[in-house]
DNA sequence: AATATATTTTAGATTTGCCTAAAATATATT
DNA sequence: AATATATTTTAGGCAAATCTAAAATATATT
């Protein structure tokens, strides 16, 4: 079953299996640089992952998590987005503020704690920063949702997730007024920068950069 | 400040908060026999919490936290039964079954998080085994419980704590239908054992052990 | 008071997770 | 294809928290 593992452990398989996402094949220097270590401590985990069967990994070959590692990584990714949920919903913390006592709570063990936990938050599929939700099988909800990138001219969308949350980033939406569920229309593209104006809630006219319309997601609305 | 503190250092002192409660001067083996761990395990966090100024510690001569020592301890304490309490109060856990997770939630390091907790479940005074909750600055409500064996007879009190949760005492309450909240009367004492028949519930009278009745703490009822 | 027993501490190992520096391998450049 | 550069792994060490076995100290018993 789920082999007790270490919070050293978990947050090597959390950072793999975001890293997986976006490349097929995941290299040591990027496990290192997500987790502000070095790559000989990567190597050292990476050899104690695969003998638990956790990592399908050959030396100097790049590496994936297993079917078994997947399911692991994604009973993490619950926890630490239920417990986002319950912060913001419940304890009425900001959603910009929650990801770091997150990275915390979502070491506790207790499966029936954290089945109790989504009961009481009335199972919810996505976390407050919109990322969706897997169940207590590991499963994702689909998400009906597109990059802005991808957004048609004058298609009234609001904001449901964001790529990340360094601290950059949530200054800069902060200052351009943009939150989750905030209402977003594109007015114009740019070719040369790949920028683009957006209207924000029905409001001002931004221009918003390439790398940050790239971070954003939208739901069409109604 | 709160010094970073290590789980096993928050361990340590939380056990030795615990049992110098009972003895003004603890013994190395004591904080052994509650950690299960060894009497070398114990002298070693010793001299480190020593260092650290979190405990009165002189070689051979028994300990006591200082001051600064017992702030952190019931800064732990306090997480304990605030998270205890929403265990039970909110996700429904069974009282008997919440220590195990407590143990673990109350590492949890966010001081905010833990006055947003105590917000949210409108700062409670005592935790579902009727134990005291110390307030933000470590104060913990006056408690007006007694012990079962000082209960006057033909008073009707109620259960309010319960001593320990090993198992073996949850069984047998649990046997003779004693919870939080239940009614009692203690109808006679026997000298011999010191153990003592009482009604419970209004119902049946049960002959409790003088082990039994020493664990449990009951409030008058009006 | 001297000795026996119990408790506590020290000494020396072990495991986990991390580090630096050097060696091995892979990838890029000429 | 040969060489330069970048990446990854190995080797050897360190700190935290634990252990066992032995030594030091304290307490109890005769």
């Amino acid at each position: 079953m789920n082999s007790n593992l270490s919070v050293a452990e978990e947050n090597y398989i959390k950072a793999i299996y975001h890293l997986q996402q976006a490349d097929s094949n995941v290299a040591t220097n990027d496990v290192a640089a997500r987790l502000q270590t070095k790559a000989a401590s990567v190597t050292d985990m990476l050899k104690k992952l695969k003998q638990k069967k956790i990592l399908d990994y050959e030396k100097y070959k790049g590496f994936r998590l297993s079917k078994q590692g997947d399911k692991i990584a994604l009973a993490i990714i619950r926890k630490h987005r239920l417990w986002e949920f319950f912060l913001v919903e419940k304890l009425h913390f900001g959603w910009d503020e929650v990801h770091e006592v997150a990275e915390e709570l979502e070491h506790i063990t207790s499966k029936k704690l954290i089945d109790k936990l989504d009961l009481f938050l009335g199972n919810p599929k996505f976390d407050p920063h919109g990322d969706p939700i897997p169940d207590c099988n590991g499963k994702l909800p689909s998400q009906p949702q597109i990059n802005l990138t991808e957004l048609p001219f004058n298609t009234q969308a609001s904001i449901s997730a964001v790529g990340s949350q360094k601290n950059e980033l949530l200054d800069l939406l902060k200052h351009k007024k943009i939150a989750l569920g905030t209402l977003i229309e594109v007015k114009a593209k740019f070719e040369f920068d790949n920028s683009l104006d957006a209207k924000i809630d029905g409001k001002t006219l931004h221009n918003l950069s390439q790398q940050l319309a790239q971070t954003l997601f939208v739901k069409l609305v109604n």
